[in-house]
DNA sequence: TTGCTCCTCACGTCACGTGAGGTGGC
DNA sequence: TTGCTCCTCACGTCACGTGAGGTGGC
């Protein structure tokens, strides 16, 4: 169902894929490849006699899992999580849906706060004050009244 | 007007604030404080014999301005753009909306994006499969369809 | 031989906060 | 003497991207 997880157990003798290929094919950064293997993120992949990485096609969609996490938002904390669940389809689907909503709480969180952050601007902002010394914006930098 | 700028040029004689009195009066922490020296933010200040920091009120009201920006959401580039601003009451005040104009649009731009990955989670949310197997969530990670 | 890709390793990012190890002041 | 504050300096943060310097493959 969700083969993910399933890293290399059966793996065919095939033509590996090179960085450069996994990079395009996942739209992931080269370095950024290599760096989900330096912290364990993404299993180390077989090398040639002269070094060169060779990936499967169960790396190509462990690491296309790996970067659709990212673009929600998820930590790598988050996403190693995820992938240890994808590493039981069995499993009661509670635990994803609990990191789930607590990503999505904290990104409603920085929204509210930006937000905030948006008002107080929109307050000063297009100040058409004549100079400096009587501008809105600076006002709100030097005001003695709030906090 | 905005004397934010005037540092320590007719100062008196005066009992030096502390570090940690400035702190407290600002709301800034004190290491902070010294990462804000060292980078040019906040100017250095006089020492005792024994090479403690003393500040003048000055600095409290330089420090304020800062601290209010940060809370704006300015990074310290455009802080010390705006401080430079400060020094020129007589100046048009257009430079000064012109930095928060482009700041507004930024955080504005930060908020649609989060906005997006708000809406992309609220889909997946509270799956209610009752296994991995038949996950939302893992579906939209694992998903051959996009992208 | 020429590029293109690949390799490793170190450093920079942004604005700090924390911690080590030590000293001054009441 | 005891805490409290102060001092400096180095390192960690988060998830990478860039750059140096070098080598393999067609």
């Amino acid at each position: 169902m969700h083969p993910v997880a399933t890293t290399g157990s059966r793996e065919m003798i095939q033509a590996g894929i090179t960085i450069g290929e996994l990079g395009k094919r996942t739209g992931v950064n080269i370095e950024t490849i290599r760096y989900y293997e330096k912290i364990g993120l993404l299993t180390d992949p077989r090398r040639t006699a002269t070094g060169y990485r060779e990936y499967g096609e169960d790396h190509v969609r462990r690491l296309r899992f790996i970067r659709r996490g990212r673009d929600l938002g998820f930590n790598i904390d988050a996403i190693r999580a995820l992938l240890r669940l994808a590493e039981h389809p069995d499993h009661p689907c509670a635990d994803a849906d609990q990191l789930a909503s607590q990503h999505l709480a904290e990104v409603e969180q920085r929204i509210a706060d930006l937000v905030r952050l948006r008002n107080g601007l929109r307050e000063v902002v297009n100040c058409q004050g004549h100079s400096i010394a009587e501008c809105r914006i600076m006002d709100a930098l030097c005001g003695d009244l709030d906090r």
